[in-house]
DNA sequence: GTGAAAGCGCTAACAA
DNA sequence: TTGTTAGCGCTTTCAC
């Protein structure tokens, strides 16, 4: 188990020629002519040499790092989210710093991100506080919130168009001849949830509609299945609910059919927001508005590399377009 | 957006000490006087002082960075897998620098995470060349083989009882009073598959059975559905199904209800493998063994931390029990 | 194109 | 306890 760490000295010595030869070797666009290049990686290859990143970042002030904060993987939108943007950057030439972080601990872990010189920052935190934000951009560090939005801040934003989703979803429940249209929120200081919802009440609106009864899930199954009991356990029950995203619709499907054995979509339409992978199995077939992660990781890193090439600090708002996805869990118009 | 990069130099100044003195206010454990470190407490906190992580890694040999390689998060277990190991390392005192990796790439993926300098790993990979590892351990790296092991690496491993698993599937479908009894395999050559498979035969022949039919779903959702479909389009449909984990399982339930309109569990047992969160959702309410997640990551942080501070490089592989969880989609043992 | 030299920001002896 | 002094392994001028 030896360790001899093998630096760029050593690389020298062994190929005769200058430390500076062996690290312009091992950097990309320097000159270096073919024969001394050839010598120093034969025996950099013998003597299993690798260049130390951190060394190198040190000097060039780059470390090649973006930190995700993230706040919990239960909702398989976020792995997925976490997948295509590592993905992606790798892909560009970064790795990324993985946090999970609950409300608590936030400051500290935004503090070590910084320590650790990440080159940009995405937070997929739900709960975050304004001024972590602030502190990485005090740094000159490039923020992206992915999938929420603080009006306040200074930081980037992507997100897809929550206000037309929940738009979308009023007018299709609407047109599926639906009178008692519920809503079961998410958090609701969520930027995501303010949105569907606003968006939401105002489809219903067009339609000279309201809301017929509204509870709230945070976001989480237990809630979201405690929130249907109370919304379906008067007697004048809804024909429809929508709920504020596919994770907690599902749960909600469970306790409608299994509990409640009422019938989906014949006596209940139910609709949830997200598309994630599990809403198109047959089980649920969930009716849902896509949130396009693709394009949606995409403009985060567009965002990301631009800023922190450019010195440009423009604040940018990415909204993606959403998109309807019928399936079979609320009634279709006939139209 | 001035980036004014404040040094422990900087500190140093503003508080009339040594640069020494600074490293020490912030080094845990050095001896620095009362007086001394609130004066560098104070400047640090007016100049907005943050240590450099990467410079102190360099200088101390430590990164604090565990490099973690998954190959994809489809299957919530990894997600969940994620989870914890990263909280549990944040915990610690540690990062988690998080790489993705498709069979092709890993080997680029593996030399950049020694580049960094990452004290440990953690590799849940599912295909895996023993090559990496060992390469990890020439160089003094420990590395953990997550839910997978290969026998003729040098790299410690941690798994749950797969061979245990399977037999009790077995013997449970057996004692339910199923006759014809099939398989559905992941990837053949994974190390999870072949135990678990193994194991349900061994299950099966204590009773004096074997298995009715096989087929590979290769741990994708389309390869189980259509392994099913050839499966149960034989005239003699089989009346059990081992599916060698939850991921497929649900597929596999889909194609049975909705495609062959047989009813789970009368018509046929379903049984899956490693307890995901879906598994509990009513719509499927799966049978299933589940894999101990919290411990076996526990036992994951254990060996990387022990063998980072030591230098006692005896191989481990821990092993932990697996337990039956009975649920609703196989017929129960009458007993 | 190449080598020498000067650091990047920090920790860790070593004296004082 | 404190300051001084070496570097950690690398990139990057700068002459040659």
């Amino acid at each position: 188990m030896a360790k001899p760490t093998v630096t760029s000295a050593d690389v020298a010595r062994a190929a005769k020629v200058s430390q500076s030869a062996v690290s312009r070797t091992f950097t990309r666009g320097a000159s270096v002519a073919q024969e001394t290049r050839r010598k120093v990686l034969k025996a950099a290859d013998e003597l299993g040499y690798r260049p130390n990143a951190l060394a190198r970042s040190l000097i060039s002030g780059k470390s090649g790092i973006i930190g995700v904060l993230v706040a919990y993987l239960d909702n398989q939108f976020y792995p997925v989210v976490i997948e295509k943007l590592s993905r992606s950057l790798q892909a560009k030439g970064y790795r990324v710093l993985l946090f999970m972080t609950d409300q608590g601990d936030q400051d500290a872990v935004v503090k070590d991100m910084l320590q650790y010189q990440v080159e940009g920052v995405v937070m997929a935190s739900a709960h975050l506080s304004s001024q972590l934000a602030q502190q990485c951009a005090d740094n000159g560090i490039p923020v992206v919130l992915f999938n929420r939005y603080i009006a306040t801040s200074p930081a980037n934003s992507v997100t897809s168009d929550n206000l037309d989703g929940g738009r979308m979803v009023a007018d299709y429940l609407i047109r599926g001849g639906r009178k008692r249209i519920s809503f079961i929120a998410g958090f609701e200081d969520s930027s995501t949830n303010r949105d569907r919802e606003a968006g939401f009440y105002k489809g219903l609106a067009e339609h000279g509609a309201v809301c017929y009864s509204r509870g709230v899930g945070a976001y989480t199954q237990e809630g979201a299945a405690q929130a249907a009991r109370e919304l379906f356990g008067e007697t004048k029950k809804p024909d429809a609910v929508f709920v504020a995203n596919d994770h907690m619709a599902f749960a909600v499907m469970d306790v409608l059919r299994n509990e409640l054995n009422l019938h989906i979509p014949d006596d209940v339409s139910v609709v949830g927001y997200d598309d994630v992978p599990q809403s198109a199995w047959k089980a649920y077939d969930l009716t849902t508005v896509e949130q396009p992660s693709g394009p949606m990781i995409d403009a985060t890193v567009d965002i990301l590399l631009e800023q922190i090439s450019n010195q440009d600090v423009t604040r940018k708002a990415a909204v993606l377009p959403a998109r309807f996805v019928e399936r079979n869990s609320a009634r279709k118009p006939v139209d």
